[in-house]
DNA sequence: AAGGTGCGTTGCATTATGTGCAACGGTCAT
DNA sequence: ATGACCGTTGCACATAATGCAACGCACCTT
């Protein structure tokens, strides 16, 4: 709606490819040099970009810090960290916490598994959406539009033999999903990883987050891991119990 | 320089506190509900803002996918990365890995550690740096006239007895870690957790990174830290090779 | 139920603001 | 030394951003 905004932070994507000259920038844009120039330096003072030794720009160290502030604002994330910790502790897999944002998952917590074999993954990350535990879990509880309206728009990537191979498959899933009130992902991303998740609800019963325990096959096959499923849903609805108690923001 | 984005931008460290409606952002801009409406729409299109339910505004999923991107850009970081996980296995504590940018020092990786009792940190978070090693360390290597400018420009917060206390004391220890080619923090951001840590530097031998161990006092003493110097120096210059023999980027 | 307040939203006229141009200056390589 | 390249500056022009006032909507009051 602003043209000059909209070109501005058009330039933080292009400089997340990697680096980039003013000229590659300009080009890019399709604007003059000039106007890269200042567009430039305006994101330069608000330190989102940052000038290296050789004069390219690339993205800057007040990202990092805005990303950190914005997830440490949510208010899920700060109820549930200790919920998780606990879990780790009994199970020593890895635990993640997800939401769900403008038809992306992602992460937005972690606690690490105490195992060696590590999966991979980062907060602030999106979520490989049609397999992962979290996903269905969060998708399977919007309202019937969206979730049909999501799902028709996704891709459907073949991570692996068992992952979600189209739309209707997925659709069919989430409705599983969202019956028994908790997923599984047995090895839909990578073969040898297998998560169990359970949802957590806010005070009027709707699906603000989602949390899932992973662990690879060389450590816990998958029906061991099923086996920790009521220990899963009963830290999920812990967490639900004290958001929904006493939230300090969103009191509608 | 252009004051539309300037506006724009000045918005996300302002959502960064947290959610805020329409007429409060507007308010804290000065400018016009409907000005400040455009810019939040542009920002919003770029997924840097989201709009809960009850309305309000606050800092969106985007912005933690780009500071993600930006940090596996870094080439430092995804060469170190497997060697701080060594040193983390063989000695079990806490490895950080920051660089300096825009009179910031902040933290771009971290291998937690395998004992319960964890300190405080996340990566993109801007470090204590006055008192933490990778601070001096990347500090030390600054041009004499920066390094002063600097120096002066801080504040010293006394976060512990053993914190530095002002500007001289700083730039008298930035000289000694010069010289010894090493740091350390030993208590003085929190009394408890002591740090060591070297410095990574590139081909032209300049400080590009810095890398450091940190635990608690309960876990192990400063002395018995203090014997895995070597071990940390050695992890550090291996780093260094690696990263200057290689550089894909950067080959000025 | 009627009236009122507070909020986000829209269309429009004004002019401030961002734009492209052309010329400059520095750096590096030949 | 000479030329090419890239970032930078000042300026005239016109676009694009601004504030205003009016609207619509939801919620609360009496």
């Amino acid at each position: 709606m602003s043209q000059t905004v909209d070109r501005a932070l058009s330039i933080l994507p292009l400089l997340a490819e990697g680096p980039a000259d003013l000229g590659r920038v300009a080009e890019r844009l399709d604007v003059h040099k000039s106007t890269a120039l200042r567009l430039l330096r305006t994101l330069h003072e608000h330190g989102l970009v940052y000038r290296q030794s050789d004069q390219r720009y690339r993205l800057g160290a007040r990202l990092f810090a805005l990303a950190q502030e914005a997830v440490e604002n949510l208010d899920v994330r700060e109820i549930a960290h200790p919920h998780l910790l606990a879990l780790n502790e009994k199970c020593g897999h890895t635990v993640h916490l997800a939401v769900y944002e403008e038809q992306e998952v992602l992460y937005i917590d972690k606690v690490e598994s105490r195992y060696p074999v590590r999966m991979y993954s980062r907060i602030g990350k999106p979520v490989a959406i049609t397999v992962a535990a979290v996903a269905k879990l969060l998708l399977s509880d919007l309202p019937e539009a969206e979730r049909r309206a999501v799902a028709e728009k996704l891709d459907y990537p073949t991570y692996t033999s068992r992952s979600t191979p189209n739309a209707a498959a997925f659709l069919k899933e989430l409705a599983t999903v969202r019956e028994q009130g908790w997923a599984t992902d047995l090895g839909g991303h990578e073969e040898s990883i297998n998560c169990i998740g359970a949802p957590i609800r806010g005070a009027d019963g709707r699906v603000v987050a989602a949390m899932s325990v992973s662990a690879p096959n060389v450590v816990v096959t998958a029906e061991e891991l099923l086996t920790l499923l009521p220990q899963v849903r009963r830290t999920a609805d812990a967490i639900s119990r004290e958001y929904s108690g006493k939230s300090p923001l969103k009191e509608a």
